[in-house]
Formats: structure tokens, C-alpha cells, sequence
DNA sequence: AGTTTAAGTCAGCCTTGTTGACATTCCAAT
DNA sequence: ATTGGAATGTCAACAAGGCTGACTTAAACT
């Protein structure tokens, strides 16, 4: 084993945080919990030969709604034919609208339709409820940490698609 | 708008923060973290021939050494065909080294060689780097609050596999 | 008029998950 | 000793959802 800074003591709170020990079990909570998060809406959504890729659309859809497909392909991160198969399928089965813009013919806003919304919160409810549950069980100090960590992660690309900066700390 | 609970004002913290919009942030967080959570071992990983689920594989091998088949496969939450496809090209490749076991020899233990050791410690070294910023931006209690959310999102049957749990906490 | 941009489409490939069927090896119990 | 069950491995087929490359259409910009 090797020794690294803080290994000894325990008052040393700056330093004892950041040991491999500590980072890796970061790492390990990050995937058990993302797996566990994923898990409510995958049960949902399997059977109705939907993926996690549809939930993703309409998860943006239903928050910027209008939102144009390239806007749509920068926040996803994903080429445009893989996001085309899955947008295409949500259009043809009616939970998502494409409409021609006004001013820029060329581009396509993206709504949900009446079914649409209520799948989107069918998915985001199973969600919010686990989170709520972790919420609770954790406390508000907890998530206000939980929260900065997680913002701290991202990158600074994906940071500026991320709403919570935005809106809730004007 | 629906007006849940605690929408008014901003001194109720006890409430605020399980507002549905606040949950709704806490899921964009959860997703856009994790995306740049992966993305550095994504990066080196591609070209090399292989993939997350590689990764995943070596990384559990690296804390359990030893470990059974049987065991991978419950933390792991796949089929054995899958994983069994992901184990084999990394005992090809030298990477992983698979013993019959000695009191049951049905049972393989399977090992990290000195190579599969030197790409985990190069895999998990992109990881911690990034963790190791966000830790140091967000701060210690910042830290403490998001391993205590994430513990409470995981599934009991996952925080049985989950190491942080049984040994910081003694 | 010519170029660029937004969107969509077709074809093909890869990774990683799934089922189902089946072989092998070994332990344990009858 | 034979049989049943467990652990592992393997083959085949399939699906989701990424990817690249090539190409079309329509609209906008210059």
C-alpha cells in the first residue's frame, strides 16, 4: 500500500478527503447510483420497444420545448442519425410534434404531444420519487453538497446546457 | 405550473429542496455528471479495442481480486454470455488471468495480470483526477453530503457490492 | 448564382446487452 | 456408482443505440 498525504490521523480534514482510498470510493458510488437511478425508468420504458435514448429526448424536449434537432444534438451529444432513428419513432407513434419554424424554414421545434407529456412524467416521476427518497434520507446540507460536487464534475461544455446554474441561484 | 409544496419564498429550506423543480435539477445533474464522469476513460479506451463494459470488468477485478465468476456477474448485473464475451478477449490479451479454483474447482478467481493492473491504474487515474478536482472545488462537507445522497439512491440489493459502506465507516 | 446550413435518409459497422440451447466439469447426495 | 444440480463456457441469433460516410432537399445567406 502505498502512503499517500493525510493517510495518518484523523483530524486533517483538508488532506483525508482526497486520498485514493476516499476518491475511489467516489467513483464506486457514482456508478451504483447512476445504475439505480437508470433503473426505474428502463423498467418503464422496456416492453414499449423504447430505450434510454428516447427518454433522453424526450426528457429536453419536455424541457425546452420547441427546441430545434441540432440544439437537440449539442445537448445530447449524439450524431444526428443516431438521434433521427430515435425522434423519428417518437413522431411516428405521436408523442412527439415537428413543426417548420417561422422565421427559419429549414429548422424543425420539437414539442411533446398530450401523450408525449404524459410519458415524459410517467419516466421523470419514477425518477423524482428515488431522489426524493434519497433526498430525504440525506437532508437538505447533503444535497446542497451533492449538488456542488456533481456541478464540479461536469465539464464546462455540458455545464452550459445544465439549467440549475442558471435558474435557481439567480 | 403545479404549485407544490414550499414553492413561495426562499427561507424554507426544509422544504425547498424537494420542490419538483429542484428534483428535476438534480437529475439533469445526476445525467450530465456521469456523462463527463465517463468520458475520460471512454477516450482511452476507444481505439484500443475495447469498451465501458472492459472497463468495468477490470476495475471489480482490481478491488476484489480473486473473485468468481459468479460474483462478477452479480455486481455487474449482466448475463454471463456478456460478460463471458469481455472476459475472454481480456485473458487473450493478457490482461486478466483466470485460476481454477483450488477448494472448487467448477469456480474460476480471476486476477489482474501486471499489464491489466497498469491499464486499470491508468483508467482509474483519469477518473480520479477529475474527482479529485470536483472534491477540491466543492469542499469537504460539499463531499460528505454527495456520498450520502448517492448511498441513499442505490438499490439494497447494490450497496451489499458497494465497499465504501463496510470500510470508512467502522 | 453559388455556398453554407439544417434536416433527413440510406447503408454498413461496432459494442454491448439480450435469449435459448447445449456441453463440460465437478460436488454432493442418494 | 449413479444421478442431480451448480458453475462455467460456448454457439447462434437478435436488438438497441452508438458510430462513419455519402448523398438529397430545402432554405438562407452573401
Amino acid at each position: 500500500m502505498a502512503d499517500g498525504p493525510g493517510s495518518q490521523g484523523h483530524g486533517g480534514e483538508l488532506l483525508l478527503y482526497l486520498t485514493d482510498e476516499q476518491l475511489r470510493q467516489g467513483i464506486e458510488a457514482m456508478f451504483f447510483a447512476y445504475r439505480a437511478f437508470t433503473a426505474d425508468p428502463d423498467r418503464i420504458l422496456q416492453g414499449l420497444h423504447y430505450g434510454r435514448a428516447h427518454h433522453r429526448a424526450i426528457h429536453f424536449i419536455n424541457i425546452a420545448p420547441g427546441t430545434t434537432v441540432n440544439n437537440l444534438l449539442s445537448i445530447l451529444g449524439v450524431t444526428k442519425q443516431s438521434l433521427n432513428r430515435v425522434l423519428r419513432t417518437l413522431i411516428e407513434d405521436g408523442l412527439v410534434e415537428s413543426r417548420v419554424g417561422r422565421a427559419d424554414k429549414r429548422e424543425r421545434h420539437l414539442f411533446l404531444t398530450e401523450a408525449g407529456a404524459a410519458l415524459e412524467h410517467q419516466l421523470s416521476e419514477a425518477q423524482r420519487a428515488r431522489m426524493r427518497a434519497a433526498y430525504r434520507q440525506a437532508g437538505p446540507e447533503a444535497v446542497a453538497g451533492f449538488r456542488r460536487v456533481l456541478e464540479a464534475m461536469m465539464d464546462p461544455e455540458m455545464r452550459r446546457h445544465y439549467s440549475g446554474l442558471r435558474e435557481a441561484r439567480g
